[in-house]
DNA sequence: CGTTATCTGTCGCTATAGTGACAGTTCTGG
DNA sequence: CCAGAACTGTCACTATAGCGACAGATAACG
């Protein structure tokens, strides 16, 4: 049983002695299950790295329907963007579960910034990472059906989240139909429905918010449409 | 008649002395209309900025159907990612028309890269500007329907690549309405069933390839359904 | 100045996927 | 262990928007 390392920090990436300089000045906060980090529109005065719990983020219509980009699980970095660029929060992030994150204010991430040169240049290896990621996620919605765009999602977040047992069975826990739908651009009913078309195929195995992929590369080969863009962005690190 | 600077630059936000160390590494490169200036999956060795012309950015699925990303013109940069992460390239980029690029070579690149930390920065303020986009993109494509999605794209070219003209009159030129719908994704009956709604509405004119918006703010205004994400992310400099 | 290619307008057909409604299932907390 | 909540399954209805087809308009080029 193996927990696939956290993709999305920069702090992780330091030499050690870096790494501890910003260690230090971050400071422990605890968040209630549906408590937000920050919202929409606000001016961004700190970034995070998750501790323990899950956050994620989120936008809306007028009419309530919402998507959501990420869902961010220990060891992830995020806030970063309003810090680099001064403007304003472009989506709301929420506790999913009681959370702990570390918060690290602009101030200090200022300094920071001036005076270790490597810290500017993980920076721009995770802003690459999470823009190679975006593209992929604008292919899925722009060229895909509901179906293929489901299957690369579930394989980025096995990739990326899940936790791999023993066989190389890949699960998927705490994602309901309506927060996979969210991800989607999608409804519930309808991941319903293609969740069922998948498992009767043989592809995967369900029970109650947890999901089982027996081998991801056989899902995503099962509809793979695009011509490139992997569903998941390789890492980076090592 | 006056034209809108661009906006992907980060050569021409640096400080003059640095701006002439990387233009003396940039070799001049001609492209006629339709040539490759790299392709999906190729490892990326250059990166390029717009001296006249443009260039468009794509992917494609196995059945054809095609998603433009983003058109380029003069001053815009582009192809830093793959020097940043090495990683392949995730799309392609064609020659639109006749077009002249500056090429620095990643080599050269990475020299620059390491002697100013300046340089880091700007990339820094590139990509987070490139990642709000993306975010725009993306809720655009999942949260809306095609009517307010070609509203938004019209309203992000119109501020980035469009002439604005007496009366404030901001002009699109160059963009068939099978252009248009590859950036959202769509049909070109799609976006002239739409365009003509929007005429009728009084919103905007047509002629031939050319899109006069009297008012991109009406524009916009006449059907913004989101909560948050301007649908053209403010400029970072200045 | 006429031929060709590209772009645009229009119309009807169709299907993918969103909506609403309700029943069944699993979990949670007292 | 039981009641309520949250999640899931299913089905019929509907509409947005993609597809195919063709005619008309504008530009490009020799």
């Amino acid at each position: 049983m193996k927990k696939i390392p956290a993709l999305h920090s920069w702090i992780s990436n330091l030499p050690p002695d870096i790494r501890e300089a910003v260690l230090q000045l971050m400071r422990h906060r605890h968040y209630e299950d549906g408590e937000a980090v920050y919202l929409l529109g606000e001016e961004g005065h700190e970034l995070y790295m998750v501790e323990s719990g899950r956050v994620r983020s989120c936008n809306y219509t007028l009419s309530g329907k919402e998507i959501q980009y990420a869902v961010w699980q220990a060891g992830d970095c995020f806030g970063e963007l309003s810090l680099i660029d001064g403007l304003a929060r472009v989506h709301s992030a929420y506790a999913l579960g009681p959370t702990d994150l570390l918060v690290l204010h602009k101030v200090d991430f200022e300094a920071l910034y001036v005076e270790f040169h490597e810290i500017a240049v993980q920076i721009n290896k995770l802003l690459s990472r999470r823009l190679r990621l975006a593209h992929t996620v604008v292919d899925d919605a722009t060229l895909l059906p509901t179906k293929e765009r489901l299957v690369r999602l579930l394989a980025r977040l096995g990739y990326s989240i899940g936790v791999v047992e023993e066989h190389g069975v890949t699960v998927l826990e705490g994602f309901t139909h309506e927060n996979l739908a969210r991800m989607l651009g999608s409804t519930r009913e309808g991941v319903g429905r293609e969740l069922k078309q998948l498992e009767e195929a043989g592809l995967l195995r369900r029970s109650y918010g947890k999901i089982m992929i027996s081998d991801i590369t056989a899902l995503i080969d099962s509809c793979d449409g695009l011509v490139g863009g992997e569903p998941i962005v390789p890492d980076y690190h090592h």
